[in-house]
DNA sequence: GATCCTATTTATAATCA
DNA sequence: TTGATTATAAATAGGAT
């Protein structure tokens, strides 16, 4: 789309690389961009350059972007499902697992809200407590204590022995078992 | 670019928006590839289509770029650094809650990444655990069980009262002291 | 839903300001 | 460096499969 063509490998001048980035960037996000008008789809771009300095775009925001593919939604519920037998034994195993996994993962998320909230506040900790209102401080300390309820509970079903350990205990099983083939 | 000019705001035809949404996705991760390989930086480009499904391109990865954007890199380490006395006492408490922070996003990390291998593999849960290679195997659970100490040993932490909690309780304190203020 | 086909609109490489 | 200019390469709207 220029005066020449040019092959899409790595430009080895400096200043002409930091051109084509800064150009190229603008395009990228001008396209996300109208993606997202055109079919109303939330969208997240992010870019580094090389000094490290951050660009995004996002609809209806980056951070929601990132949220949403962080929890994972992805894999389609049907397609191949020609499950075998031994298969199908171990999908309740798996579906477990997973179940985990997306708990984790909100206790994640949550984290990371606070976290973010946080740094929203450039040396937010350099201020006095009394600096910020009191419904503020509440909202931290509230999203705290929930966080490590979380993780109590957590670690209290896993000492009680649960379905996790269970299903972890039988997979292992299962590959000690089958250790000899490749 | 097509035969016809149009304006950039949402199509409102569901069939031609779903074409034009699966088209632009396209152009937008190619661009976004071209980027990273033209000018050797890190980009990362999410897409949801309007079923909820996720597409996404990443340089080096994804989630590489998430990782990076939610750590935050931006504000330099000094600046306004005229502390009061009161904020002064309030800097360890508070840094005591980031170190807090950095370790549970730590685990997130850890936990998301298996989360993402696994769901690397398309219906993987459906397959018997016997065509996994041992190896790989080895490797998934070694992550979950490195995750599920964290969670243990965080906990037991907690329960021993420890530094956390003094930190939050004191903030409490502060907090109900404060109350009545805004 | 993806893919092939153009006619057009856009993005942009090279150049100059 | 940061912006215009402009000739060309690319992306893509509309239509058909």
């Amino acid at each position: 789309m220029g005066r020449a063509k040019i092959e899409i490998k790595k430009i080895e001048n400096p200043s002409a690389r930091q051109v084509c980035f800064s150009k190229r960037r603008g395009g990228l996000i001008k396209k996300a961009s109208e993606l997202s008008i055109l079919c109303g789809s939330e969208v997240g771009v992010i870019v580094f350059s090389q000094a490290g300095k951050a660009f995004s775009f996002g609809h209806p925001s980056i951070d929601y972007v990132i949220d949403k593919t962080l929890s994972g939604e992805s894999s389609d519920s049907d397609s191949g499902s020609a499950v075998t037998d031994v298969a199908s034994q171990k999908v309740q195993q798996v579906q477990a697992l997973q179940q985990q996994q997306k708990q984790v993962t909100q206790l994640l998320a949550s984290e990371r809200e606070l976290q973010r909230r946080l740094l929203s506040y450039p040396f937010w900790w350099q201020k006095p407590v009394t600096n910020y209102r009191p419904q503020e401080l509440h909202y931290l300390l509230q999203r705290l204590d929930g966080l490590y309820e979380m993780l109590l509970s957590r670690a209290a079903a896993l000492q009680h022995g649960t379905t996790v350990n269970t299903s972890v205990e039988m997979m292992q099983n299962r590959l000690t078992n089958t250790e000899s083939g490749e």
